[in-house]
RNA sequence: GGGGAGAUACCGAAGUGGCCAAACGGGACGGACUGUAAAUCCGUUGGCUCAGCCUUCAGAGGUUCGAAUCCUCUUCUCCCCA
């Protein structure tokens, strides 16, 4: 796709977006820069901080993607700096610090799973590392930055004053973050930045801080959060998330247990369906329409055969209620075991006690037939594929003697 | 530097000498129902050689027949004053 017409972009834009700040900054740029025949700056950044991007990241990636599809130029700012600061929600104050190079790794597994959204070619994406200034600044220089922001203006945010009514510590390095990622855009001269919806706070700050050194302030937009398959934020510390370089029967069964109300949001943010056709799709049975959209995701991320391969394993599992092609096979060392132990041993609970709650409550089966007394021996055996062990709905084993 | 509050199971939160393996809520898990999901209902939610036993209430000691509860010290957090 080609420089569309200034009203076009925007049109398509609308699309990801959720605040903007402002339309009309935006569309003047998208004029100015069809005008003059350059390339807009679009800065998104991302912490390195875990190793796997989640679907919920990639929807202002895919927003990206659509401003380098329109000829202009992605700058992919990832966070080593930032990242090393810690997560300033709070949500997940376990987080050890992270060394540089636990942050490289990491970084290396982003730039892999971001390019199966966005093209990563140099001459098509700026790729920067924020470490690039923030590494060469001095104690000064960061009091002078620290300088720009005031607390008030940070106990604005509710999540801090939410730590603040949990009695929750924080850290006055946390404070340093918006500051950061609102530096990050003056030294990248940024013309738009995109984040999600939970950023806005920082994109404004990169606003307030690009115009007091003289720079024009970027123009904010930022795109819907995707919900989690729970409902909650897509976060892998809720173990919600859809990632992004998972296992293709993972994602399209992910997908599938999402709830019926979401599906608008998940075919409008992270799949490239047209409106109309989505709303043929949602007019559908909310299953056949579910299954529509585990499809487009996967076909999206790895191609439509693999999205074929993983919808065909799905059905034959749960719709034909088949047994999942990939049993795990355990091997254990006793000819014969007493149930409750044997379910702990093939690691299908966590504990005796644990097995002898899932087989009182009707939840253990083996070889297929509910099985409701808990002192059983079960004889296993070298020969053959085992026997075959399923605790609930998702756990199975093939359990061999050896 | 001074004063106050607090640390309970996956999370939140009751409990302030025995009836506490610890209320309640959330989450999670199992079952029923269903569309494979959600919602709903029922049940479970420290461990074990499981109708009994063992180890838990920040950590270490102590008082007591008996401590999550009382005392001492330690570690960590929050708030206020300087």
């Amino acid at each position: 796709m080609s420089q569309p017409p200034p009203d076009q972009a925007l049109a398509l834009i609308r699309r990801f977006r959720s605040e903007l700040v402002t339309e009309d900054e935006l569309l003047r740029r998208l004029e100015e820069a069809a005008a003059k025949g350059e390339r807009l700056r679009v800065k998104f950044g991302i912490d390195p901080t875990f190793t796997d991007v989640h679907l919920g990241h990639s929807v202002p990636i895919r927003l990206l993607r659509l401003f380098q599809d329109f000829g202009h130029l992605p700058i992919l700012l990832l966070g080593d700096a930032t990242a090393r600061l810690g997560d300033p929600t709070g949500r997940n104050d376990q987080r050890p610090p992270l060394s540089k190079e636990d942050v490289e790794h990491n970084a290396a597994t982003y730039l892999e799973q971001i390019g199966q959204v966005l093209d990563l070619n140099p001459k098509r994406c700026e790729l920067r590392r924020n470490s690039e200034w923030f590494g060469a600044m001095d104690f000064f220089d960061s009091l002078r930055l620290l300088g720009r922001g005031t607390v008030a203006r940070l106990l604005e945010r509710d999540d801090f004053r939410a730590r603040i009514d949990q009695s929750q510590p924080i850290h006055l390095h946390e404070m340093m973050y918006p500051l950061m990622q609102g530096w990050d855009s003056v030294m990248l001269k940024a013309d738009v930045e995109l984040g999600g919806n939970d950023q806005l706070f920082n994109l404004h700050m990169g606003r307030l801080l690009q115009e007091r050194e003289g720079q024009r302030p970027q123009v904010c937009l930022t795109t819907p959060l995707l919900l989690g398959t729970d409902g909650r934020k897509m976060s892998k510390t809720y173990g919600n998330h859809v990632p992004l370089n998972g296992e293709p029967e993972d994602v399209y069964g992910k997908v599938m247990s999402l709830g019926d109300e979401p599906m608008v949001d998940w075919f409008r943010l992270a799949t490239s369906l047209e409106g109309g056709e989505i709303e043929a799709v949602l007019a559908s049975h909310p299953r056949e329409a579910k299954g529509r959209l585990a499809w487009e995701i996967v076909a999206g991320l790895q191609g439509a055969e693999v999205a074929d391969a993983a919808a065909e394993k799905f059905t034959n599992q749960f719709k034909h209620k088949q047994l999942p092609a990939d049993i795990p096979e355990v091997v254990v060392s006793e000819r014969s075991l007493a149930l409750p132990n044997l379910l702990q041993v093939a690691g299908l609970c966590q504990s005796t006690s644990e097995a002898r709650r899932m087989i009182r409550q009707g939840g253990v089966r083996i070889e297929g037939e509910v099985e409701h007394d808990m002192g059983r021996e079960v004889a296993l055996s070298a020969e053959g594929d085992g026997t075959l062990v399923q605790v609930g709905k998702r756990k199975f084993a093939r359990i061999k003697q050896g």
